[in-house]
DNA sequence: AAAGCGGGGAG
DNA sequence: CTCCCAGCTTT
């Protein structure tokens, strides 16, 4: 190679950066266009404005793996309950579980909760401002981090989700067999974020996944990358991203719903470790497969008939399809001394069904409350009440 | 790298 | 029914 080469190549480099810059500012000013047209209004947004770090951080933990629409009232009523990080420190874990009943992925209140009590703790109440730092606090993974720096302290930080994945991968024509590299559409995202406006960059971008780069039938005649994007050319719109599908098992089980003599009911609190933990449930016992393996009646009380309702409850989980059928019976203080001494031991409570509301129960045990505490029995295909009686004596017990 | 973790609405 | 949504933590 002779020098003249050699100097031809770097300048042709050099062109070749300018222009790739060029485009990616071009692709930039036409999101933040598109955005200042048609950009979202949201309770956690202020147009012209940062928000708070406090405000960007609840919306943005609420809004993991839901949507805008499930969030908003939960997003009013939790800001009017815990104003500010001290408040939320200073509260009763129950009553921040109490305020997230029915959103799901638990484990996010409680961290919010962590977080804010670590924040009191360690940063004097206030929220770092880089990315690094917010990367440390608990509940706060990559995207959060992200959010928080660009979205209240207008740093230069791309968000990756999978609003940015989908308009990103698109945008390039990504078409990997098996998963998105994560980290080339990390720097692809970051490339493409505005010098000048960071935060309004990373709202724009999550509106544009959310209304115009949508999973299914996108608008790409009103998208500002219409004559840029790959995967439109490529007529791979509706193939890019690919992602895998994951496999359900099926679990079927029984739910004990258990009354006094005063009509209150049996709860208790599940363990602290799994699904829903910590919430409030009614018994229950469910299995893999079908009914068959299912046990008789593994709640052992003396002295009492289980009533099989007929009614049952279904409930989905991002891997489990979970059906369970609903047990009662009613026990009183005289008979069932003994038993009421041990499911008391065993961390269970009676409690009257208008106390229901003091207590943290999940989206499935609010199906359960809405079945069984209704007078109407289900009436089975051939007009019979399926009602019926289904032990009498602790032998069936294991 | 993979699995676990909720709930809801759109199509 | 299927898909997937402003992801994080644990193993």
């Amino acid at each position: 190679m002779t020098i003249l080469s050699d100097e031809n190549s770097v300048v042709k480099n050099d062109e070749k950066d300018n222009e790739e810059n060029e485009k990616r500012a071009a692709l930039s000013s036409a999101l933040l266009s598109w955005y200042d047209q048609f950009g979202r209004d949201l309770p956690w947004r202020v147009r012209g404005a940062h928000p708070s770090p406090y405000t960007v951080w609840i919306s943005e933990i609420m809004l993991q793996q839901t949507t805008v629409k499930t969030v908003i009232p939960y997003f009013y009523r939790f800001l009017e309950k815990f104003p500010d990080i001290e408040t939320l420190a200073n509260a009763d874990i129950e009553d921040v579980l109490l305020m997230w009943q029915g959103l799901g992925y638990y484990t996010r209140a409680r961290k919010l909760h962590e977080c804010a009590q670590y924040l009191v703790k360690n940063h004097g109440g206030k929220f770092p401002e880089t990315y690094s730092e917010l990367l440390k606090l608990p509940g706060i993974g990559p995207y959060t981090a992200a959010s928080i720096s660009s979205l209240a302290f207008d740093k230069r930080e791309a968000v990756v989700d999978g609003n940015v994945i989908r308009v990103i991968s698109r945008l390039y024509g990504i078409q990997e067999s098996t998963a998105i590299s994560l980290p080339d559409v990390t720097k692809k995202a970051q490339n493409l974020m505005s010098d000048t406006r960071a935060a309004d960059y990373t709202s724009a971008i999550m509106d544009l996944g959310a209304t115009v780069c949508t999973p299914k039938n996108p608008v790409c005649n009103s998208c500002p990358f219409e004559t840029d994007c790959a995967a439109l050319s490529l007529h791979l719109i509706e193939e890019i991203p690919k992602i895998e599908k994951l496999q359900k098992i099926n679990k079927i089980g029984k739910l004990f719903w258990i009354e006094n003599e005063s009509k209150e009911v049996l709860i208790r609190k599940r363990s602290e470790k799994g699904l829903l933990h910590g919430l409030t449930e009614f018994p229950w016992e469910a299995v893999e497969g079908d009914r068959s393996k299912l046990r008789e009646i593994p709640f052992p009380i003396e002295n009492t008939d289980w009533i099989e309702t007929g009614k049952s409850v279904r409930h989905v989980f991002t891997h489990i399809n979970l059906t369970l059928e609903i047990y009662q019976t009613k026990i009183n203080s005289m008979k069932n001394e003994s038993d009421l001494m041990n499911l008391k031991k065993s961390g269970g409570q009676f409690v009257s069904k208008k106390d229901f509301e003091n207590y943290p129960f999940s989206t499935l045990m609010k199906k359960v409350i809405r079945e069984a505490d209704s007078d109407d029995q289900k009436v089975s295909k051939n007009g019979k009440k399926s009602k019926k009686i289904v032990s009498k004596t602790l032998s069936q017990f294991e």
